[in-house]
DNA sequence: AGCACCTGTGCGTTATAACGTACAAATTAT
DNA sequence: ATAATTTGTACGTTATAACGCACAGGTGCT
């Protein structure tokens, strides 16, 4: 059975319980006929896309509900001083330093990036439903944002969907630093 | 024909364009066919998720590339710059700007504060769960966490819980500027 | 010019989504 | 206790997704 057909499985048999919704309910409240409910519900059929907005709305609810991928835990009091941290990942004129690791209860993860002039580079997507909040402390930068290159000086914030293709310049002869901290949703408690 | 379908068809007819993919080039990339890539591109018919996963893999990019921006999508893009957001909110020797305002999505909200010299503050307990990251941008302060001041200098970050007293302090000649990322549990999405 | 190849569409066939219905088991009402 | 109702599943039927193939028109090469 496809992985992603076993996910949006899950999610629907979920979603149902909590609305305390029986099948037949759900039918109604969704338009959808109850035996393919329960055939999505058993990973026996993959629905259409009209299909799962018809689902979606009658649970009031939207698509991404049913498509998003799922996502440890630690603590303790810990200094994190960025010039220990800081690496090359690689030959790029590129540095990072990790502030916060992901955790899940706090369902963000944050970077301290530093952009060597010259440095260029457009991400592929993230998952469905992140988002990165970008901070420039020092320099000035260019954000890739909708097809967009958004220009970035030191004090400004930006935050956008990073599950679309985003990207990160520096074409100033100047090093620029920013922070970087990357949400991911359903998470955090 | 269905909105989300009109919605799908251009997608797909953007996304192949922009990568300049004939329809038989896609159709090996994606595994899909081309009668079919067609036929979704003019909008006759709706694919199942699990064709729909198969399509936006050979185009390396997430699913949700070709639904509706009703998925949570950010509404604007809002470039905030701390300068412009930096107020004295009373006659202490602190600045604030807030960078991030509180969104239930995200669970989290992000200051900048200044503490001017001589600056000292004791904050009554969070709420229960609450918590705070400190990241200093530059000079040095001190932070009062589990009764004890901790130093913390320029590139240097802290987590700790909010929901105990805590405090900031700032006893050095130079200014201290720092990030305050108050996150709220139970929240985010 | 002719020929080879590419492109997108239409069509018939196959596979499967989506449906309505029947029904055994479970739950609720009397 | 019995009767009525609800619940989720299986099954056969209908609708449509998804396919392979043919082909007219366009493009590139010689």
């Amino acid at each position: 059975m496809h992985a992603l057909n076993q996910y949006l499985a899950q999610a629907l048999k979920t979603q149902r319980q909590q609305k305390k919704w029986s099948l037949d309910t759900a039918a109604k409240q969704t338009g959808v006929s109850k035996a393919m409910l329960g055939q999505i519900e058993r990973g026996e059929s993959s629905p259409t896309i009209a299909t799962l907005w018809k689902i979606a709305g009658g649970f009031s609810t939207s698509l991404s509900t049913f498509l998003e991928p799922s996502i440890s835990e630690q603590s303790s009091l810990q200094i994190r001083t960025a010039d220990q941290l800081r690496q090359q990942p690689a030959s790029d004129n590129m540095l990072v330093a990790t502030l916060f690791p992901y955790e899940e209860k706090y369902g963000f993860e944050m970077y301290e990036l530093t952009l060597l002039t010259g440095y260029q580079r457009v991400s592929e997507p993230h998952e469905p439903g992140v988002s990165e909040h970008i901070i420039v402390i020092s320099g000035e930068m260019e954000v890739l944002v909708n097809g967009l290159w958004l220009s970035l000086q030191k004090g400004q914030a930006l935050r956008f969907a990073a599950d679309q293709e985003h990207g990160y310049r520096n074409l100033h002869p100047q090093t620029a630093v920013f922070h970087d901290i990357i949400h991911y949703p359903n998470t955090g408690n």
